[in-house]
DNA sequence: ACCCAGGGTCGTC
DNA sequence: GACGACCCTGGG
């Protein structure tokens, strides 16, 4: 393993917060000065911010730039998305402002897949918790900075891990769902590789959806945090809430219709619904 | 101590 | 398509 560094000047929307704790990803950690440390792939990797300038440390055998470039999504252009989005309505312009240096990070489809199947009737802590442990259990170690960190398993690697071993890790009533989704990718009864290559987001949805433990919220996550898809739109409590409160006032939020929600979505944010609806959550929650 | 909610999904009716 | 159940943890 290397170890690397690699610095950026003036890149827009880029808050370390923002990126991190938007609810996006559940491996990265603050550390004490600020700065935030995560595993991507195989390569511990550290982020600080000083003014204009973004420092990427860590260590790895790969394309360090590249992976920064591609996970970190820099050649998206937020500052256009945002100005879209501003010019909708007051809440839109809002929302983005409050969340400005919000990025969506082009996370791990397999890692994706467990991480949002942990994540169903759960909290952000616990999910954080579990994920740690099943990499710590079942994923490499990697030494950097006198710290021990873990990748998170391959498929091979966790597929070792029985029901019983998923339970006593936490997972509760998930070890199930983590089990057989993990066969499943590993017997190829569902091919990673193939749905990588489809262009319609219906399609792609429809063949997460085969997946156990993977209903529409989970599966619209993983469209938009893996495959890049921000013509999604994933529904939770959060955003529910938010778009009840902004654009229905209806009495009972949960009886607000998902399809309903969906279409108006779909209607006002044109295509990058899935965008909106970080910038909504973020603001939601933290102003909650 | 007790209750509730937490980035939902599944099986059953 | 509605409804309750589901494991576990943290906060009131």
């Amino acid at each position: 393993m290397k170890n690397i560094e690699y610095k950026l000047f003036e890149q827009e929307s880029f808050n370390l917060t923002h990126i991190f704790e938007c609810g996006q990803c559940f491996r990265w950690n603050k550390e004490n000065d600020g700065s935030y440390t995560g595993v991507v792939k195989n390569s511990v990797i550290n982020v600080q911010k000083n003014g204009d300038e973004i420092i990427f440390k860590g260590t790895s055998n790969e394309d360090f730039e590249n992976t920064i470039r591609e996970y970190f999504d820099l050649d998206t252009n937020y500052d256009e998305i945002k100005r879209k989005l501003a010019s909708i309505d007051k809440y839109l312009k809002e929302s983005t402002e409050f969340g400005n240096g919000i990025r969506i990070l082009h996370q791990d489809l397999w890692e994706c897949i467990i991480s949002f199947i942990i994540s169903a009737n759960n909290n952000i802590p616990r999910i954080k918790k579990i994920i740690e442990t099943i990499s710590k259990n079942y994923g490499e170690k990697i030494e950097w900075n006198n710290k021990v960190y873990y990748t998170f398993p391959t498929v091979e690697a966790l597929a070792k891990a029985s029901v019983e071993d998923l339970r006593a890790m936490g997972l509760g009533f998930r070890d199930i769902r983590v089990y057989n989704t993990t066969h499943l990718i590993l017997d190829k009864k569902f091919d990673m590789e193939r749905i990588q290559k489809m262009d319609d987001s219906n399609q792609m949805r429809e063949e997460l959806l085969k997946l156990d433990g993977v209903g529409p919220k989970v599966a619209d996550c993983i469209l938009l945090f893996a495959l890049k898809r921000f013509d999604v739109f994933p529904i939770d409590v959060w955003v529910r809430r938010v778009m009840n409160d902004l654009y229905i006032h209806n009495e009972n939020e949960e009886k607000v219709n998902k399809k309903e929600l969906t279409k108006l979505a779909e209607e006002k944010f044109l295509g990058i619904q899935g965008l909106a609806q970080q910038y909504l959550f973020y603001w939601k929650r933290e102003t909650a």
